[in-house]
DNA sequence: TGCTTGACTTACG
DNA sequence: CCGTAAGCCAAGC
């Protein structure tokens, strides 16, 4: 008998790790942008993955404001200033307008 | 079974 | 810029 999936998805962990993984340096995606991307969940679900871990460039998602999840801000912040991600002027926030990654 | 929590987002004042 | 409110989805207790 088909699997019933529909409330089963024991692979979202999966997904959003690799298309974290395909962010290419410079860039950043929210957690609404990567949830869109995949179609599935929601911007908490992919929060809860990444809060999680993974041997992926976190710090390449941020929140849709373009600010860094708490607790992480200057570790963030770090990764972004190396990675040369446009940053707005205050040093403290992600330029989304040219640093949001569409998938390209 | 039901409420609380969380690396979220948008809107309003 | 900051605080509050409502909407959202899944996991944990």
């Amino acid at each position: 008998m088909p699997v019933d999936r529909s409330s089963d998805h024991p692979d979202y962990e999966e997904q959003v790790l690799a298309v974290v993984a395909l962010i290419p340096p410079g860039r950043v995606m929210s957690y609404g942008d990567v949830a869109e991307y995949l179609g599935s969940g929601g911007p908490r679900q992919v929060g809860r993955v990444m809060s999680r871990g993974g041997d992926v460039p976190w710090w390449r998602v941020i929140r849709a404001d373009g600010r860094p999840p708490p607790g992480h801000e200057a570790e963030c912040l770090a990764q972004l200033r190396a990675e040369a991600t446009p940053l707005r002027p205050d040093g403290t926030r992600v330029d989304m307008r040219r640093a949001r990654w569409d998938g390209s």
